[in-house]
DNA sequence: CCTACCGATCGGTAGG
DNA sequence: CCTACCGATCGGTAGG
């Protein structure tokens, strides 16, 4: 027995309308800058309305924290699949952040290091949400550089101390070109990453 | 002839009291975050003495800002002067910072990091306070990296791309702490250092 | 999904 | 430095 709910479609055909409009302005404003009342106006959409349908601020960041993992790994993690294990794939995610990043996919650069800045020292749901999203990332790179180390394609090399050498260059990438509107740090980091997976 | 404004100095007196509470809120909470009338009651001041004092939110904001920095020069860039030119100083900088963000001598950890995440992406005076006190502080770097190199103490460095590694490693290991709350970042951080400057 | 409304807080001003 | 106040906006509720 199907059951036809018009309204749940609906909703759902809503939600996603207004989460771009969300993702957009906490990448720029941050989750705590996201408030209903902007968020409605950016959606044409009444106040109540978005109440509805996210419950409460908490709710509400809560889904554009898992909306923009979509996104990210939409941009960044499904591509570096497309190609072979080992150390290929982990130069491709290398690369697909840095492209992720300066193409500006969020308003305001990666939308986590954004999030994790704002709630690092903060504890609640939303922090955990985003520390969880963050795990991971890590953990999926860790994990290549693992296959890579297998493979033989990597020698002499711890994972976990790689995978936050990676992290660190890539999340510095992002901070000082937004901070200074340069794409200098881009190639910076590109210089530091093909040394370190030469 | 001598001016003895009572009034004047009472004022410079109480600014320095109110801007320890600012620098510790806005560390944790954002300079958007660090709200008068919040300033006002952990100062346990009333809102209208802290305006008097600040003017308005966008002066108190820079007058934090030039707060932080003084602390940062007195945390880290001053200890480190105490060290010979050359490769002994760009190693006690960077011991200096990561303790400086282990300690977390701002309750949210690194002042800068927050402020340029929270602003990176936001222009107007306070970006560019906190984007000048950052290109102060990666030029500082680069300048005690020169002299290492001018020394001999390390052979086939660029001093631009060594000054943004180690930057993005010093920052890495302060975010990093933050979200998982854990001190196996610095370690890491230390690691590679130690690497790059071998 | 809407309108209408709630108490709280925001940055800031007036006047002393 | 204070009190008293301004209009705007906050997150959220009520009722439909």
């Amino acid at each position: 027995m199907t059951i036809t709910d018009g309204r749940r479609a609906r909703g759902a055909t809503s939600r996603s309308a207004v989460m771009r409009h969300a993702v957009d302005l906490a990448s720029t404003d941050g989750l705590e800058g996201l408030s209903i009342g902007r968020l409605a106006a950016a959606a044409s959409m009444s106040k109540g309305g978005v109440v509805a349908l996210f419950g409460s601020k908490e709710q509400l960041q809560l889904a554009t924290v898992a909306a923009a993992c979509e996104v990210f790994a939409a941009t960044v993690v499904s591509p570096a699949l497309q190609q072979p294990r080992g150390l290929a794939r982990v130069r491709s995610l290398a690369e697909l952040f840095l492209r992720y990043s300066e193409q500006r996919t969020f308003a305001g650069g990666c939308f986590f290091a954004a999030a994790s800045a704002e709630l690092g020292s903060r504890p609640g749901p939303v922090h955990d949400a985003v520390a969880a999203a963050m795990r991971d990332w890590h953990g999926f790179l860790r994990g290549s550089i693992v296959r890579a180390v297998e493979a033989g394609e990597l020698s002499g090399v711890d994972p976990e101390q790689l995978a936050f050498e990676l992290t660190a260059l890539l999340d510095g990438a992002n901070r000082m070109s937004l901070l200074f509107d340069s794409a200098e740090p881009y190639r910076r980091a590109s210089v530091a990453i093909n040394r370190l997976l030469a």
